[in-house]
DNA sequence: GTAGCTGCAAACAATTTGCACACCG
DNA sequence: CGGTGTGCAAATTGTTTGCAGCTAC
């Protein structure tokens, strides 16, 4: 696993800064989505020299940037992920898809369905709603992390 | 000593108490999801004397009577309204439906969508995850408050 | 050399909890 | 009279912000 530059690209409008190359490379590092607090220990575990509050500050940065994804846990906690590649595909509109994220480990799955975009705004016109947005986000076990022996007793 | 239909059977667990019959009042009386400051100051606006912390547990209580929904609004905060008849329909699993809910004013539509639960099923299956749930949350403007004039310049 | 980035900690907002008291039964 | 529901405010938790100093450009 080499390390050496890995900001060659920041995100855009961030600075090469040391935090902002350590945010992002803490957020590779994870296999899925993550807490601040985690992403913020994982730097610190990394000896990377950062603060609380700057990794939230690049979290949402890249999160408006489009470079990371963000889903709102049962629990209320945040959690991010770097997205796929946003800045390659500036025709899609934020190339919008849901996740399908592991309780234990926060691996994840970008799934995209049309589906669900198509059924939320036919219910959403049939009720005659507009301006329509949706939350969807789908919890699990991984492979790796689901119980297999189903056996309780 | 009948008080009115009202609160004949308040949730299950719940104490027939004045503070209960509160919270069902202002949750009943509200059109939509509403956030717990909103129920709260309505309680105190309708003269019902009653804490903000008495709020919170009723309503958990509620959820987890199957009494309340609850939904996370995109800004984060905690959102709440009567469900249908859950206690009516005790063969169906909780009755498992989502919301189509007005930014504006919090009126919402119980959706059921059979092809969001059987998508979120679907990939997770095809991802090998187990221990599936999915959180759906539809939100926009309902026909009242939907804005007719399209113009813009 | 300057402007923006950082870090720490205080501020903040939403929600929970503890404890003394009132009320229900 | 006893238990427990209640209220207030303090405690918690997740997140944001202010300000002095450092770093990148």
């Amino acid at each position: 696993m080499t390390v050496s530059k890995v900001v060659s690209k920041p995100v855009g409008r961030v600075r090469a800064t040391r935090q902002a190359a350590a945010v992002q490379e803490v957020l590779q590092a994870a296999d899925g989505f993550r807490t601040v607090q985690e992403l913020f220990d994982d730097a610190r575990t990394r000896g990377l020299q950062i603060g609380l509050a700057t990794v939230y500050r690049y979290l949402n940065l890249f999160v408006e940037n489009g470079s990371a994804d963000v889903v709102h846990r049962e629990d209320g906690e945040t959690q991010f992920r770097l997205c796929g590649s946003p800045a390659a595909d500036p025709g899609a509109e934020e190339g919008h898809h849901h996740h399908l994220v592991c309780r234990e480990c926060g691996r994840s799955v970008e799934v995209s369905g049309p589906e669900v975009e198509e059924w939320a705004d036919r219910v959403a016109a049939a009720a005659g709603y507009t301006a329509v947005s949706h939350t969807v986000e789908v919890f699990g076990l991984c492979p790796e992390h689901s119980v297999t022996r189903r056996s309780r007793g």
